[in-house]
This record gives C-alpha cells, sequence and structure tokens, in this order.
DNA sequence: CTGAAAGCGCTTACAG
DNA sequence: CTGAAAGCGCTTACAG
C-alpha cells in the first residue's frame, strides 16, 4: 500500500510539500501539483486516515449509539445523521445496545476508544450508560442527546414533545365526540411518559373522568389479548391511543379478527407515523415524529459543538409532532 | 486525555511494559501489574485506538456499505452482520449509498482511506462501484459481496437462492389450482432477476403458457393502478406473485379499496418476510430469506478472509428461503 | 521480567 | 514556495 513516501519519492519533493497539497493547505507550485497529482493517480495512493487521525487529532468520525436498528424509528432518524455528516466529511459508526445498559456503556467505551470526535446518544438511557456518559463528558467528549434527556448533566440535546403530540392525539379523538378512550402503551416503553401524561391532561382538560381500567399494556405476556381485555370493560371504549404505530397495527388486527370494523365501531390512533402507518387497513391516523429532521438536528448540534467546544452555550431543541389524519379514526 | 507515558510515569514503568500488560502478551510481574491497573484506572485511561490502528496495521473496524437503512430488509441483515462482528471485536462503520453508483464507489474510496481490514458490500452493483471494488480487491482488502456478485472477480460472497424461493412460491399457488399467475416487480429492482426466472420457469414446468400480458411493474408512475391493469387483461390473474412484500402489502390495499377480497377473490404471495408482512390484513404468505443468517454469514466469511488473506480458497454460500404460509394465498 | 529504540504514516510549525 | 524535523500514541522485536 503506498503511502507518502512513495507518493513524495516518485514525484520528487519532500513529505511536506505531498501534505500541503493533498490537504490544500500552505502553497504548491504548479509544477510540483502536477507532479505530485501524477504520482499519486499512479500509485493508486490514498491517504491513510488512521495516521491522519493521530497526528491532527481528529478522527472524522461519530458514533452513535442506538437500542435497535431493527425498529422503524430509529433507521429513519440515523438517516437524517447520515446525511449530514456525510456531507460535512464525517462516518458514522452504529453501536447497537439491544436497549441493554452493559451494551450501552460498553458501546460508548468502545466509541471513545476509537476517539471517535462526538457522539449522538439515543435512549433508552441506563444507570451504567449515563454514568459513562458523565465520564466521557468529564474528558471533553461532545455528546448530543437525541429524544433522551439527562439531568443534571450540560448536554446539546434534541428532542421531540412528545406530550403535545398526546395532547393533539386526544383533542382529534375529543373531537370526533370520543369519551372512552383507551390507552395502550408497551412494558418495555414505560419510559416514554411524556405521552402518557398528554393523554391523562387532555382528558382532565376535557372535564372527563380518568378511569385506570381504561389504561393497557401490550406485552408479550398478555399479546394478542389487549382488545379482548378491553370489552371486558363495562363501558369500553369507542377510541384507543396507542403509544405507537406498532401496537397500534396490531390492535388493528385483533380488531378484524373478531369483526369489529375500523373505525366504524372503534377508532385508533398511533404514534410516530412509520413508513408503515399508511399501507395498513384502514390506513392509520397518526402523530407523525420528525424523525429525519431529528437526525439532522442532532448532527448539527454536534457538528456545532466538535468545532466550538466549551464556548458554545449547551443548546436543547424541542421538535414538534405533527396530526396526520388518514382513515382509522371516525366520529364516535 | 491520558497517554501510555502518563500510565508509564504513575506506575513507574516503561511504556513498553504498560503495553504489554494491556495486550496481555509478554510478561509482566505482579507488582507491576498491580501499579499499572491501578495508574489506569485513576487517569480514567482508554488505549487509543487510532494510534494502535497505525502501529498494529489494523485498525478492527469493517465497513459495510448497503443501499437504504429505511427498509425492512436491510436492517435486519445489519444486525446479523453487527452482532458477528461485535463479538470478534470489530465495528462496523455503515454507510449509505441511496443505490447511486456515484455513492457507492465513493463510500468505498472513503472507507479504505480510513483503514477498514474488510468490506461486506450489498446491492445494488453499479459500474464504478464495482470498478473501486476491484481496485480495492487488487489493494488486497478484503471484502465480501452479501445478496450480489461480481462475476470475474475471486470474491467471498452469500447469497440467497431466490430462484429457487420464486420456485416454491409458484408451485404453492399451482397447488391451489391458479394457473393464471401474475408477477409484479419494481422498476427500480430490475436486477433480482432470479425470482422472475423463477416464475418463468414454474410455469413452464406446470405446462402453462408464458403470458406477458401477466407481467407489471409497480412503480412511481404507475403507483396504485397495478390492480386496474390486472383487471384489463382478458382472462384475468387469479393470483399474485410480488417480487418483494413492500409490494405485495400495496397490492392487497389497492384490492382491499376496491373491494377485491384476499384471498377469496385474489391470491396475494409476497417475498423475503418482513416484519409487517404478518401485521397485515390478511397476514401475508410469503418466501421468507434468512435475513439475519445472510448477515452473521458474510461476516463469518469476512472474518476468515482477514484472518487468512489469500491463503484460504474462495468461498460462494447458497443460503435457502423458506416458504411460510399464512392467509394471502388460497384454493382458486 | 523489563527498558530503549525504531517505526507506523501522517501534520505542523519553523527555517530558509 | 519547500525541506528537515519533531511529534501524535501506540506496538514490536531486540537486548539485557
Amino acid at each position: 500500500m503506498a503511502t507518502i513516501y512513495d507518493v513524495a519519492r516518485q514525484a520528487g519533493v519532500s513529505i511536506g510539500t505531498v501534505s500541503r497539497f493533498l490537504n490544500q493547505n500552505g502553497y504548491v507550485s504548479e509544477a510540483a501539483r502536477e507532479r505530485i497529482q501524477a504520482a499519486v493517480e499512479a500509485l493508486g495512493f490514498a491517504p491513510s486516515g488512521v495516521a491522519r487521525g493521530l497526528s491532527s487529532k481528529q478522527t472524522r468520525m461519530i458514533g452513535v449509539v442506538v437500542p435497535d436498528l431493527v425498529n422503524l424509528f430509529i433507521p429513519e432518524v440515523v438517516r437524517g445523521i447520515q446525511d449530514v455528516m456525510d456531507n460535512a466529511g464525517y462516518c458514522a459508526v452504529i453501536y447497537n445496545t439491544d436497549g441493554l445498559g452493559a451494551r450501552e456503556a460498553r458501546a460508548l467505551k468502545l466509541l471513545y476508544e476509537r476517539r471517535v470526535d462526538g457522539m449522538i446518544l439515543l435512549p433508552p438511557s441506563s444507570e451504567e450508560g449515563n454514568a459513562q456518559i458523565e465520564e466521557l463528558h468529564r474528558q471533553g467528549l461532545p455528546q448530543v442527546l437525541l429524544g433522551r434527556d439527562l439531568p443534571g448533566l450540560p448536554l446539546d440535546s434534541v428532542t421531540v414533545d412528545t406530550y403535545r403530540g398526546a395532547v393533539e392525539a386526544m383533542q382529534h379523538l375529543l373531537a370526533l365526540g370520543h369519551t372512552r378512550i383507551a390507552f395502550v402503551s408497551d412494558r418495555r416503553l414505560k419510559r416514554l411518559s411524556g405521552r402518557l401524561s398528554g393523554y391523562r391532561d387532555a382528558l382532565e382538560q376535557a372535564g372527563l373522568p380518568l378511569d385506570d381500567e381504561l389504561l393497557f399494556e401490550m406485552s408479550s405476556m398478555y399479546k394478542g389479548t389487549v382488545l379482548d381485555r378491553m370489552l371486558q370493560v363495562q363501558d369500553p371504549p369507542t377510541a384507543v391511543f396507542s403509544m405507537n404505530d406498532m401496537i397500534a397495527i396490531d390492535v388493528i388486527q385483533e380488531a378484524y379478527q373478531r369483526g369489529i370494523k375500523v373505525p366504524d365501531h372503534l377508532s385508533i390512533i398511533g404514534f410516530d407515523d412509520i413508513t408503515f402507518a399508511a399501507s395498513v387497513q384502514p390506513p392509520l391516523t397518526t402523530i407523525a415524529q420528525p424523525k429525519s429532521l431529528l437526525g439532522q438536528t442532532a448532527a448539527e448540534l454536534l457538528l456545532a459543538r466538535i468545532e466550538q467546544k466549551a464556548s458554545l452555550p449547551v443548546q436543547e431543541v424541542l421538535l414538534s409532532c405533527q396530526l396526520i389524519v388518514r382513515m382509522s379514526t371516525a366520529r364516535r
């Protein structure tokens, strides 16, 4: 593999000159330029990012820690991150944690050893992970939180106002005349409490009672029976607010199997607006999260932080959701 | 940021000894061990992967070039790759090409500059990309092709026998008594021709005519009208073999909107078995691809290649598909 | 068991 | 405009 020495020798100049040519900083005479260019091509020379990283103290790599790539939501966020980073000349190293605290801490450590210039961290948060984030922050590593927070640490972050989104989802249902509205959550996503607060507050504001019987949890334990449980409630719900689209789609399917028509007999609204939301039958009414924008914003915050370090004040960006009305909700 | 020099000084040994301790090769006295360990912890020392990479000439990073992360299929494959690589102590740098030849070539070049120890390359292939692959192969970089081939280059590869899968899909439909079977493809996926060949051969073997009128293309241009076009054929199809699940699901939705019952009036079979296939209504009969296994196998081939380089014979692994019968297909 | 030294392939002042 | 030299933080024989 050709090195800068090979190029220098073949072009009859010093490595310093080749370096200046490569980085387009400092002067290089036209004559030298041409010879170097020719040598680079003849040798198929590609400068070593590793050596560069060592001497320049920046790798132009960033770490992205995600809970799961096999989830319709994450890849779109990652896409947004990569688009921005790619443009800025950075590579993204993606690490899966499976939502496990131990793996999160390990991912952070490994990425740090790799000397990434910064990191973007997605949920969920764990104690081990948080401790590691704190440690890295102390070491001066730029980090941006995406969709999660870590009280007490002055870190940049981007979040979606899911509370507001939940309120909007509820207002949509309320405006359609529903008064018995179920909330379906997922045991693993307990932390996403903004949605539940929005559900509660919207109900309260509408002067409706908060009935714990209308709170359901879709766990593997119960899988496939949420709807059954709903129907057993006296004065059963006429509408369902699901904490995410995946769950909403499962409920739609359960309804279909029992001959319950959506939205005629039951209205269902989801959350996220995953790619499939528009393709199910009936197309799902949902609260869209700005997935790509989330990623892009996080990337931009990180870039700014990498370039300015401590001199920049901490930024916390809050993005808003959007109600997408499709066919799964109707007047009661 | 602490370096190996800081650790050595604090522990009262030379950096060579610290290095030996870190890599657990060579002897280090018990006394030295303890002092070094203490110094490492006190300083929060994490050895620089960059410096390591430069001197050891291996970065323990691999590149993964994918067409698109926002596609139910890819993330699962990537997952399989990461699981294996992670275990072997490698990081995966993922690069998106959007299926664009120019971006593919660029991705390869950038990854090479980063001195990844090897790469796994997913479809589609492009001329620019192929030229770059050839160039890198000449430079001695280990590369594994996943789900694609590049005739003429002796590269390791893993592929799924989609031809066989297509034949099985067709045999399933034929066994149900269908004789007029449509094939729906996607303009962007023209290259995935194994499926089409399987469709044709199965028909031929069954002694059925090959009717070009039954070949449809789902392109954005026609989007939403495939079914309409199908119904205009005289003696219209009673079953549809779709080149992938996404398309199959779109067709199901179109059918639903026109009041055509699946599978009563029309049987539909997909390909891939994406996560959602089981969640649509009716649950989709499909040909499952071993997504995670594809990734794992590619990772294992690459690992072997990295360790043994040229001494290993070229390996070409062919994985098989599996028919998953659900509810979208029925007797004619 | 341990240290001194060279080397990995670049960048970056510093002279000239 | 250009070269010589130091340095980035490790690994790896080589002596001892």
